[in-house]
DNA sequence: TCTGGGGTCCTAGGACCC
DNA sequence: TCTGGGGTCCTAGGACCC
């Protein structure tokens, strides 16, 4: 049981090895999807393959670049940086914009090959995640033997490529996936954790951003094997709670529970929100309800979809100058209606507004949730009764025939405005208001 | 360069209660 | 009357991730 070799699959390099093995310990797969969105779009336009490609808009729109092929990434151009310089970065790129049903729909195929190997699969984000492969062994071998069966499933069942991570813990598996892009495999055996872990940058640790880094750096710390050098107290002292998860980290430890299945509720949502930044900064206060309201709906649907309520109602504002203000409140009886969702918003934004200043972005987010709310004194209850039916019943015509085929109308109850929707694809709908 | 959208978690201050 | 300390809830902001 000794000489594992690790080898990226593509061009059949080695990547690291070790001739220890254990298997009294957890053995963890993180599986990454490779350039994920890109990679989807390719399957949708084949024409694409090669070429560099930029997902997430067109060149000269505001926002950014949510993937970008291995080809545009060679001239710099990278996920959240702005579409304007990427464009500039890599002017031969094409510009594709994102599509998140499919990659929802992928992400379903990527889930069913992951679970054909292990029970315990937690899909982290739409493109990424976590296996416990332990006590698998019998089934499909070890470790990397059944990574590379994994390898190979995935493409043939979803002609998607994928970097897998093995480690003893979460965060050695990842940060292991993001060393073996693309389509790689990484094997750290267990024991050698600490020493996989000592020579990289503190970057590299999950949950370690540009501000950390330059705090870890400022107290002399550069690699993981710097911080793991320092003891738990100075950490504490300069950084607080994280310096003692970072401790762990450097350490190769996981903080909390393995998976979500072991303690319940882990994925549970904690807050729905949606968001809109204008292609053009405004002030015009009817175009800005009428985001709101889309919005309110927008996250109302939501919490209707999980059979949510929730008792914290929060507005974002974004001025012209990138200034950004939150506004929560929270509400006496937990709502999932549009309309008591809007008219709370829309009290925090008049409240709130500097008149007159151009508005960037918008966003509504609602938060505190609970099953089921109370008999409230917004609307009686019977009033109440008859808005969760209709708008029921609005969601599952949405469902079926499109965002745009039902609007609430003028005239009912919390007084909508006709809406000036700036999206004009989405505009011909019918004013339809609930029956009775 | 001119900065999306959807999330999670943490900190910190103030109100309020015991 | 002045003064504690702990706990919890609420709100605002910010770091970070994909």
């Amino acid at each position: 049981m000794s000489g594992y070799m690790s080898v990226c699959d593509s061009c059949m390099r080695s990547r690291y090895w070790c001739s220890a093995m254990n298997y009294s310990l957890r053995t963890v797969f993180h599986v990454d999807m490779d350039a994920f969105f890109v990679s989807v779009e390719e399957l949708f336009d084949p024409s694409l393959k090669g070429k560099p490609v930029v997902v997430g808009g067109q060149r000269h729109e505001r926002g950014v670049v949510s993937a970008a092929s291995y080809e545009a990434r060679k001239f710099g151009v990278h996920s959240a940086m702005p579409l304007r310089t990427a464009a500039k970065l890599c002017p031969q790129a094409v510009f594709v914009d994102g599509h998140p049903d499919r990659y929802r729909t992928c992400s379903e195929q990527v889930y069913s090959v992951l679970s054909s190997f292990s029970p315990q699969v937690e899909m982290v984000s739409i493109d990424e995640a976590y296996l416990d492969m332990s006590g698998t062994e019998r089934l499909h071998g070890p470790p990397l033997l059944a990574a590379q069966k994994l390898h190979h499933k995935m493409k043939s069942e979803t002609q998607l490529n994928c970097s897998i991570g093995i480690g003893t813990s979460r965060l050695v598996a990842k940060v292991c996936s993001g060393k073996a892009k693309p389509h790689g495999l990484l094997y750290v055996v267990p024991g050698q954790e600490t020493k996989f872990l000592a020579p990289l940058d503190v970057r590299d640790i999950p949950g370690v951003g540009k501000v950390t880094e330059q705090k870890l750096n400022s107290l002399g710390i550069r690699t993981v094997g710097d911080m793991a050098g320092k003891d738990e107290h100075f950490l504490d002292e300069h950084l607080g709670k994280w310096g003692l998860a970072l401790a762990g980290k450097a350490r190769g430890e996981d903080a909390g529970a393995w998976f979500a299945g072991e303690i319940g509720d882990l994925d549970a949502a904690k807050s729905i929100s949606h968001e809109h930044t204008y292609n053009e900064d405004t002030a015009d206060v009817t175009q800005i309800e009428a985001t709101l309201m889309r919005l309110s709906e927008m996250v109302a649907r939501r919490l209707r979809e999980q059979k949510f309520h929730a008792r914290t109602l929060q507005l974002k504002l974004r001025y012209r100058d990138f200034t950004t203000i939150t506004r929560a409140h929270s509400v006496e009886t937990p709502t999932q209606l549009d309309n008591e969702i809007f008219s709370e918003i829309r009290r925090l934004f008049h409240a709130n507004w500097r008149k007159g200043a151009e508005i960037r972005l918008l966003g509504v987010q609602a938060s505190s949730f609970s099953g089921e709310s109370a008999q409230g004194d917004l609307l009686s209850g019977q009033e109440r009764g008859k808005w969760q039916q209709a708008l029921t019943a609005m969601d599952r015509v949405r469902e079926r025939f499109g965002e745009s085929s039902v609007r609430i109308g003028t005239g009912m109850k919390g007084g909508f405005r006709e809406r000036t929707h700036e999206n004009p694809a989405a505009l011909p709908g019918k004013s339809k208001p609930p029956n009775q």
